[in-house]
DNA sequence: TGGATCGTCAACCAAATGGTTGAATATCAC
DNA sequence: GTGATATTCAACCATTTGGTTGACGATCCA
């Protein structure tokens, strides 16, 4: 499990690779796209989704000559889990607990 | 803000870090007791230090000759928050947030 | 078939990382 | 003051990282 939080937290720790998960929050992207705002080369890019892979963080499934990459939550779930034993929380991580729970408390399937 | 980030995740993501940080959860410590447990050199577990003070999840005061390690929650909640935004949270979830907010709400300064 | 597009690979480079050792600086305790 | 303890500093080393470029293998389309 350690080296599994190794790669996650060390894929976190990198900007651009922060702004790909962020973008792939909005919707599934071809590798070429996912490069388009970035200044550094495809390559730079394709380097950065194998990291991303790597960890867990996406996934990635060819169709044809076009690569999708998807996120995975799964993982970034791994390292928040990790992370929850050190959290104190203060009023304002409440709010945000309690929207979450709330949420989720109403959805027509949840049950107390 | 993702300069902070990059620190936090980049401190985070080493195993050695990770292990003092969980030990300093336990109790507040001197350089020389946080080395204790690691085969590596104390001027290697130093630089650790420096590391996630950098980071801002630990702090660290001198007293006397010592200087002592404490646990700064505030750091990891930064990126704990960062990433909030990916968790669909599923039932296991839903137990761990649930059991907080309800610690919360049943400590006596808190209010609905 | 042939040209354009998508993405990776390989080789290379500079900078950062995690480690070492040995010397240096404080502070404490006698 | 002397010696032991606590910690950092400086120089060094091997490896990893994030980037580049150019060539390459697939795939689409016309």
């Amino acid at each position: 499990m350690t080296q599994k939080l190794d790669a996650i937290f060390q894929a976190l720790a990198d900007p651009t690779r922060r702004a790909i998960l962020v973008m792939l929050l909005e919707d599934d992207m071809a590798v070429t796209d996912v490069a388009a705002p970035f200044e550094i080369s495809l390559a730079a890019i394709s380097k950065h989704l194998g990291v991303l892979t790597q960890a867990g963080l996406i996934q990635q499934e060819r169709r044809g000559r076009v690569k999708w990459c998807k996120l995975d939550p799964s993982a970034m779930h791994d390292a928040w889990n990790w992370m929850h034993g050190f959290g104190q929380f203060d009023q304002t991580d409440l709010d945000a607990l309690e929207l979450s729970v709330e949420a989720l408390l109403s959805e027509p399937t949840a049950q107390k």
